[in-house]
DNA sequence: CTCATTGTAGAGCGATCGCTCAATAAGTTG
DNA sequence: CAACTTATTGAGCGATCGCTCTACAATGAG
């Protein structure tokens, strides 16, 4: 048992991986439903068949593509952010902070695949929009959790409202992946990112966030 | 001189403004590419020929839905309250509201057109999502201006930076649209931009905002 | 009336879309 | 070696894309 098992039949004579990440690349760039085939198959080096044999329709290797961006260090920084930082508010800023540090790198297509790659879409490809649509309302939920378990530990005041926070921060996260596409550089969402967090509640008294 | 000109020929059989206002709602709710001449023609009730013949081809039928568009109730509030409100403060405070009512509002579809419907697009159709982008830009161009003279006006504290609250503005408001997109309605998006109007520079000393 | 002008209707153009399939190549197994 | 299994190749499927063209209809001008 724990066997490998031996390859059997011809072995692939491309990397899964490396074409995955070609793919990821052309989707996050165009979006879903703008990059065709042919660019695919261009771009991975590999003839349709080889595509279908490997990764199932555009539909599914699309979703293989997120869930690769998702691990990705690009797409997995919020979660890091959220599980590393002790409290909500420096887990936000340097959510904020990285996104404008991430979003306009010019290594990469300019900001976040899940928040972009199926903004416009036909019927008969809805479910790939209703798809990132899910995965960005599961995320607006894990800032909600956060923001509440903050205002359990008192960091944030009982007057102040978790679910408008977690809405705020996910509106300021989504419009700077729009911004950064349309060409803001990371000095400009850097700046933006500590006016978003200026408007953290319980800031009257001293300013004294909880640092 | 003057004269009308009596229109000559065969006389359109159907309302060119309300054909207009249908591929409108088309292109607001699937975006520009992911429309197609199709559902265009199906939704005015015209055949292609006429289409062609009225409003030339998709992309200027785009482009002129798009001038429409900034010319209505939902696109041209942003231009209004900026010409109406005597402070910088207010003018924005009305935006973010208005946004959070009229973005989500139900009669349309949601968020705004200008902002997403040409995020994804084919390479062959970059002129629509460039010539959308610069839309953007130019309203960010606006929002600086405003920002600017409120600073030199003294509303402003010398310390503030207008230009990177000009950016914070845009931001939010596309985050805004985004999430209506996603589902947001009107009660937690005015909640949002309840938030954000906290950001505005110079509430330190008795959060007294010139109201 | 005839003529010129403009609009409509419907068929269908070439190109591209996502995708499939038969033939062949390249491995392991016995 | 032959048998089996899987991958690659390249042609090409039906459907849809944006768009055009021809025949005909409806108006004003003379």
């Amino acid at each position: 048992m724990g066997q490998t098992g031996a390859p059997r039949g011809r072995p692939r004579t491309f990397d899964r991986d490396a074409a995955l990440t070609q793919a990821m690349r052309l989707f996050w760039e165009r979006g879903y439903e703008a990059t065709s085939l042919n660019e695919l198959t261009e771009a991975m080096g590999i003839r349709p068949g080889s595509l279908y044999a490997a990764f199932g329709d555009k539909r599914s290797l699309f979703k293989e593509v997120v869930h690769a961006y998702a691990r990705s260090s690009v797409g997995a920084f919020i979660g890091i952010a959220l599980k590393e930082e002790p409290t909500a508010f420096r887990a936000f800023a340097r959510i904020l902070h990285q996104a404008a540090a991430i979003y306009p790198d010019p290594s990469h297509p300019a900001g976040c695949l899940t928040i972009s790659a199926a903004t416009n879409v036909t019927v008969q490809d809805a479910e790939i929009a209703v798809f990132l649509r899910d995965l960005r309302n599961a995320n607006l939920m894990v800032f909600h959790d956060r923001l509440r378990t903050a205002q359990q530990e008192g960091e944030l005041p009982p007057g102040a409202d978790p679910r408008a926070l977690a809405g705020y921060f996910a509106v300021v996260i989504q419009g700077m992946s729009q911004r950064a596409r349309d060409g803001a550089d990371a000095t400009e969402l850097a700046a933006i990112a500590d006016m978003a967090m200026a408007a953290w509640p319980e800031a009257e008294p001293g300013r004294s966030s909880p640092n």
